[in-house]
RNA sequence: GGGCUGGUAGCUCAGCUUGGAUAGAGUGCUGGACUUCUAAUCCAGUGGUCAAGGGAUCGAAGCCCUUCCGGCCCGCCA
């Protein structure tokens, strides 16, 4: 409980007091305070005010007045702020005792939102027809971050990612192996999904402006595709599957890994669609429309003066949203589980099992990922085909938040970044287009990262072997790469530029790793190991109190980043960690002081920082070296 | 035309859900701190009509309305 014990305190103190002035129904706010205000600020007389027909400021001294007979445990002091705020202030020796011994524990941080109930998260969804590029990675980690958070907060978790591999882009790179003679194999040196993306994709898609006859062949790839039993949807199965290998080699780089693989050719040979088809039009969700443009058509009514959607075409097709529906519903577990589930071929690092569907049978016990509700990571630009998702599951369900969508803007190029590609935007920034050939891969940005980070951890250590350079590198340049994709808010749009992400200073991953190497090199030269067993009024510096309190702070941010599916919270609070500690940092010494109580009281703080910026980072996926 | 979304310091962004105290960071620029537990650091200074206007409120960056400027989406494509 840490900080939020004395929050508690105030707030049940508040109560009483309010309780025996016969008032109900007041929302008054406890939360820490601001720098120079106390520990805790409440704002409980401002809405009082209009009641009590007084002042904030007199009834500040009123409520301080009647909150010192209260039972305090935890508050030292009260003050009403000239303002109308009320300012408690903290005993810090049993706050500090209560914080940081209970920042030694496993859990330190968590808090139960999700009583255990499972919930899916599902994210990455690309076509497996070229490599990630940078923009895929903002989904990738925020869908990451996200399971991460939510797990730490009590919910069951299961990762999906819906391996898109059955249109028109993967017809695309299909073509150019067919009928443009690209080799099935990629260049020396060349990764295999790179290769893909970079050339067959690209190449094939200029060649339908050149040569129109293409488009022909282009739509009749797609069908076969969508057919399953043909040649040609066993090749491009065949040619996903390497894809995707690639893909998830990305993925896994950066610490993401997953529950299982969901892939859209098995939705749609399933025949979940026609069974939801069924349930739609059971409930009057889709109407047949007899005339008007959309005459011949199953549609979905549009709200708030949009457009009706087409769902199946006046030939009986279904359209693109309609693998959707299935899979969401599919998802809420609210449809027969058509699958039978395999281990997929190559195993994931770490101990998560990576299970993948398949119509065929299969030795392995049926698994079950579904949940009572689900989170699909999906860019804005999605964000009306998703609403209509959102409505047709909350009729399904009937329950309003089950199927969330979490959107979030696209990451662009910064006019500089295109230019070096070959783009001149004008000064104006860019959208990436995997057709053009107009993106940043992931792998590239990555090994540019880690150049870099190589060249200067060898500056600060001649001494240390290449291996161990090498992973103090990987864990600088994901953690960077991460942090970057998920400061910001989702509705902020990212422009990425190619020389400015290679910044390792500031606002970033190294400024807050580096705190945590730190604490380390303290903790090690100490040569003994911390103990709780401390005198806690000695922590009584400024820089200290502040840091400790920060730590304190903790589960109050994995509320607020769970609650609002905001991974940022995180990112901030590992950050406000960082400056605290290099404050305390600056302001005291911990080592060879003369004074050994003092020395054990201030390791004690060190290794609590670290052991919670350690969990915090981990939230986030971003691992923390010794050194650096 | 309709829907969604952003506009806060030169630049990149927090704060807005739940109105209240001196609107905060990073970066840039200026100056300072390494014989010290790692300077990927710290300290100080600089920098703001919170897009504009109106409304409700004792009180607005925040809530409501209008306008302006940017971005995205709006196919019987996927």
């Amino acid at each position: 409980m840490s900080f939020k014990s004395l929050i508690d305190e105030i707030e049940n103190n508040l109560h009483k007091i309010l309780e025996d002035m016969s008032i109900s129904d007041i929302q008054f706010t406890v939360e820490p305070a601001k720098p120079g205000f106390g520990d805790v600020s409440s704002n409980i007389s401002f809405l009082l005010a209009k009641s009590l027909k007084k002042s904030p400021k007199e009834i500040a001294n009123l409520m301080s007045e009647k909150y010192r007979k209260s039972q305090n445990i935890l508050v030292s002091k009260v003050e009403p702020h000239p303002t109308g705020y009320l300012n408690f202030f903290a005993d810090w020796e049993k706050l500090s005792q209560l914080i940081l011994s209970e920042s030694n524990l496993n859990e330190f941080g968590s808090i139960d939102l999700g009583n255990n109930s499972q919930i899916i998260v599902e994210h990455t969804s690309v076509n497996p027809n070229k490599a990630l590029h940078i923009g895929h990675i903002r989904n990738i980690v925020l869908g990451d971050t996200v399971a991460r958070i939510l797990k730490k907060s009590n919910y069951k978790v299961n990762v999906l990612n819906y391996v898109d591999d059955s249109g028109l882009q993967v017809a695309d790179i299909i073509v150019g192996f067919k009928h443009l003679g690209f080799d099935q194999q990629s260049p020396t040196g060349k990764k295999f999904d790179h290769y893909c993306g970079d050339d067959v994709y690209v190449k094939t898609t200029e060649k339908y402006e050149q040569d129109p006859t293409f488009e022909e062949i282009r739509k009749n790839t797609l069908k076969e595709l969508e057919d399953g039993t043909s040649e040609t949807a066993k090749f491009a199965d065949m040619i996903t599957r390497r894809v995707l290998e690639n893909q998830l080699e990305t993925c896994w780089n950066l610490g993401v890994y997953y529950d299982c693989l969901n892939f859209e050719s098995q939705i749609i040979r399933s025949g979940l669609w026609s069974k939801i088809f069924e349930k739609l039009k059971e409930m009057n969700l889709v109407e047949f429309e007899n005339d008007g443009k959309n005459a011949g058509c199953w549609i979905i009514r549009g709200e708030d003066n949009e457009e009706d959607k087409v769902i199946v075409r006046s030939n009986g097709t279904a359209t693109y949203i309609a693998k959707d529906i299935p899979y969401a519903a599919w998802k809420l577990g609210l449809i027969d589980d058509p699958f039978s589930y395999k281990k997929y071929e190559k195993t994931q690092p770490g101990s998560q099992i990576l299970w993948q569907t398949t119509l065929t049978e299969s030795n392995e016990p049926k698994q079950n990922f579904t949940g009572n509700k689900v989170i699909t990571v999906i860019d804005s630009r999605q964000a009306r085909l998703q609403k209509i998702i959102t409505g047709l599951m909350s009729k399904f369900k009937s329950t309003d938040d089950a199927y969330v969508h979490l959107g979030y803007e696209s990451v662009t190029l910064s006019s500089d970044t295109a230019q070096t590609l070959g783009l001149d935007t004008d000064g104006k920034q860019a959208q990436m287009s995997g057709r053009k050939g107009l993106y940043v891969n992931a792998d590239a940005v990555y090994d540019l990262l880690k150049n870099k980070t190589i060249e200067e951890t060898k500056k600060r250590h001649a001494e240390m072997s290449d291996s161990e350079i090498e992973q103090i590198a990987h864990y600088v340049s994901v953690g960077t790469l991460r942090y970057e994709m998920i400061k910001q808010d989702l509705d902020k749009m990212i422009t990425f530029d190619l020389t400015k992400s290679l910044s390792l200073e500031g606002d970033t991953a190294p400024y807050i790793q580096y705190t945590h190497a730190r604490a380390s090199r303290i903790i090690e030269k100490s040569a003994r190991p911390p103990s709780i067993d401390v005198d806690f009024s000695l922590l009584n510096d400024p820089s200290e109190l502040s840091l400790i309190k920060i730590i304190g702070l903790f589960e109050i941010y994995v509320l607020d980043a769970a609650k609002n599916l905001s991974p940022k919270v995180i990112a901030r609070y590992c950050h406000d960690l960082a400056v605290a500690f290099n404050s305390f940092y600056e302001h005291v010494k911990v080592l060879e002081l003369g004074d050994e109580k003092l020395e054990n009281s201030r390791l004690c703080l060190v290794h609590s920082f670290k052991i919670t910026l350690d969990k915090a980072l981990k939230l986030l996926g971003i691992t923390a070296p010794d050194k650096m």
